[in-house]
DNA sequence: ACGCCAAATGCAACTTAGTTGCAATAGAAA
DNA sequence: TTTCTATTGCAACTAAGTTGCATTTGGCGT
């Protein structure tokens, strides 16, 4: 991606151009998987921002919708960005998550519309919204 | 349920009979829903058991196979039993969540078999070992 | 029934991801 | 350039869950 198109993102949303957005949102979109608070201060490290920016930064990108965030299995979430945002990594409103054993890198996949109907139709009285399919085994790198 | 089957079944995992597993284990068995640490202290306030043994005693519960745990959005689990044991909640190895963005609450929900396996065979190079489907809501007592 | 011992419990201190309040700073619109 | 509001940095705080350790107890062998 080219660097001037991070601060067009941040414009499209509304969101004023600063240093640690314009870091943040380079890191998440060059990632392959979805990344840590810590995950991404470790990276920014050099540029010393202040934790409670970085937990803002986040904050500020899921409201508005550039990136998306998944609760791990240790209480801590992990962010990436939706697929607008980065034509590289194929995201979408429903999607799957696949969560490595070994590593804990939590990948996004896109899933054909159909897959989840037959299940969000499952139960009489519950109103299905959104559906998230979380698939746990090993990735390519670990095997 | 009886209340005779709750011995049973602590003994049927090889755990000690104690009066803090009989009271976590009915209140588990008697709820509809998956349940929190602090749900099941505030019901159990009366016999004021230790925080720190509530804790425990999940975990032995979990490991030992006779409850399951859910990652909720706030950083926090909700514990369930296994269908195995007690017939009145369907669960099993490969199941939904129903979370209701309502109350929170969350739902275990069998799926049959076949709804999981096109969603498994999606990514080339990615081993799925096993499948969780979250749906997200309205529940029946919020609508 | 009795004694033994590993397992279970209670308590205090600790860990850690994330939050809150507030004063200082800096985008960007006018 | 000025102004105003959103953003940032820092310190203190919150809350779920963990760890260490001394005390107690369930269940087994006798
Ligand atoms: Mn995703
Ligand atoms: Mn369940
Ligand atoms: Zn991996
Ligand atoms: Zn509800």
């Amino acid at each position: 991606m080219k660097s001037e198109a991070i601060p067009a993102i941040l414009k499209k949303y509304k969101l004023k151009v600063t240093p640690v957005r314009i870091a943040v949102l380079r890191v998440l979109i060059d990632s392959d998987t979805a990344m840590s608070h810590a995950d991404i201060a470790q990276l920014l490290s050099d540029q010393h921002f202040d934790k409670v920016t970085l937990y803002r930064t986040l904050s500020h990108f899921t409201e508005k919708g550039i990136v998306h965030k998944v609760a791990t299995e240790d209480r801590s979430w992990l962010y990436a960005v939706l697929a607008e945002n980065n034509a590289d990594i194929a995201t979408d409103k429903t999607h799957a998550h696949f969560i490595c054993d070994d590593c804990d890198k939590i990948f996004c996949f896109p899933i054909d519309e159909g897959s989840g109907q037959s299940v969000k139709s499952m139960k009489k009285g519950f109103l299905v919204k959104e559906l998230e399919i979380r698939l746990h085994g090993v990735c390519p790198s670990c095997q």
